[in-house]
DNA sequence: TCGCCGATGTTCT
DNA sequence: GAACATCGGCGAT
């Protein structure tokens, strides 16, 4: 079973917890995504197509990674047919190889931290701006998708937006100790 | 353990 | 000139 990224955002985004990501072999378990798309005002994509917004308006099954608050990398999976300016943040990993590696780059121990956060994943797996626009199914990533059919996903309201808040778009695996917050039910 | 706050670049008004 | 899909440090509890 591959993962289909031509499918929208929401099922991409549940389809992604429990599947793995590399970036040049090191990587681990996604346990927590959320969905954007283009009527969504939360979203990148939202409004109109923009240099910053291109990818996500591209072929889906690629990297969309943006700059955040000027200091972190965020990084996204474009998904839905081409033009349709969907995507999912890969939002937290359980690690599982290069372990060393992302303690090297993150500076800390902490297998909890390294990960646990868009930004932070970004860091231990090098993503940056490099890594825009590339295939998933390519060099030097690899997403691999999950194996454990009896995982549970739960889903929730999304973290860190001002619009769109109340939407359950964010998805994680239930009971994980590397999420970058707790669930927090749709209202 | 929790919450406030500054850092810092890019996008959009 | 404001807002922002964040993080880590610091002081208060």
């Amino acid at each position: 079973m591959k993962i289909d990224f031509s499918a929208p955002s929401l099922a991409v985004a549940e389809a992604l917890i429990g599947a793995s990501v590399f970036v040049d072999g090191v990587g681990g378990v996604i346990v927590e995504t959320e969905a954007y798309d283009q009527l969504d005002p939360a979203s990148h994509s939202f409004g109109r197509r923009t240099a910053r917004n291109a990818v996500m308006f591209g072929p889906p099954g690629r990297s969309y990674v943006y700059r955040s608050y000027g200091l972190h990398w965020c990084l996204n999976f474009v998904c839905a047919p081409a033009g349709h300016g969907a995507g999912v943040l890969i939002r937290a990993l359980e690690p599982s190889r290069g372990i060393d590696r992302m303690r090297e780059r993150r500076g800390i121990d902490d297998l909890r931290l390294l990960c646990s956060g868009p930004g932070r994943l970004c860091h231990a797996l090098g993503v940056t701006s490099a890594h825009n626009g590339l295939r998933l199914d390519r060099k030097p990533f690899r997403v691999v998708p999950r194996s454990d059919a009896a995982l549970v996903v739960a889903s929730g309201v999304r973290i860190g937006i001002s619009k769109s808040r109340e939407l359950p778009w964010r998805f994680v695996l239930a009971g994980s100790r590397y999420l970058s917050k707790p669930l927090v039910l749709a209202p």
